[in-house]
DNA sequence: TTATTTTCAGATAAAATAGTCTTAAATATG
DNA sequence: CATATTTAAGACTATTTTATCTGAAAATAA
């Protein structure tokens, strides 16, 4: 069961480390990111790269580049990333595949799993990085 | 997000097809499962050998040889075919992949996931072919 | 026995996902 | 301007999942 690609999985890892440190508006390079998560280099490069594409971190290169939260982490949705990573069209589809399953004639399991599916996905829309990173910090979680 | 891969989603479909059949203890040809199904012949093949191992079904080889169930569909749980299929730790596992989530110091996250998990998982384990099968004729539903 | 039908078993191939490497472009600083 | 640093972009490789192919083994029937 994958509910996220591990792509996804590091996206989330790494913009909550970013809202860990919480830094007013300063780069933060995404070399000590990769070290911090002991995730590759240039592998999370590309996912962040996604990441500033879809307008959720700021990116800058040179000296004293990095990458940074483009908004207040209050106002960052999880299902933002979810959506630029794994792609808007993750939360539909039938549990079974079943090709006649779908709005039309829903089979008993698609309606429950609807159910259920949707109540993952609200969960997702509902929780914003700060909120995950503050329950993270209590929790004493580590993100590595 | 992927509940079941798709070798799994093959296996239920195959095995609700003989669900349907309900032939008393006669074997089905595998060729006339993927054919109705529309699935590789040969990939049904490997994935029906699995669920005999497991003691889902039977097998029979030679002319009139087959597949069948190999108790009655009231008593084959779904969680069978998905351990057999997906692994017994399909339902285990943070939702983040975040190394020092788990039993010990659950994230939040995990903690909502892991009730929704289990709620999903006890619909498994709480739903037979029998039932499904039901439900799919009751509904007008088709396997392909 | 011999031919036929069917599953069994394992090698191989294709596709999707995950990860690596190299070079280019932008920025800062001396 | 020259150089160092950092992200951007894209080619390349590796791994996993999905799918195909071939031949052997078992069962049946003529």
């Amino acid at each position: 069961m994958k509910l996220l690609s591990k792509t996804c999985m590091y996206g989330i890892r790494a913009v909550l480390y970013l809202t860990s440190l919480e830094q007013e508006k300063s780069y933060v390079h995404i070399r000590q990111i990769s070290e911090h998560l002991h995730l590759s280099f240039h592998f999370l490069t590309k996912i962040l790269q996604n990441l500033a594409a879809h307008n959720i971190i700021d990116s800058y290169r040179g000296p004293n580049g990095g990458v940074s939260l483009a908004r207040p982490a209050r106002k960052i949705k999880v299902i933002e990333l979810i959506n630029a990573i794994d792609g808007k069209d993750s939360f539909r589809g039938c549990i079974l595949a079943l090709p006649g399953c779908g709005e039309g004639t829903p089979c008993p399991l698609h309606a429950y799993w609807g159910e259920t599916r949707d109540r993952i996905k609200s969960a997702f829309e509902n929780t914003t990085l700060a909120k995950l990173e503050k329950q993270i910090t209590e929790g004493g979680l580590r993100l590595i």
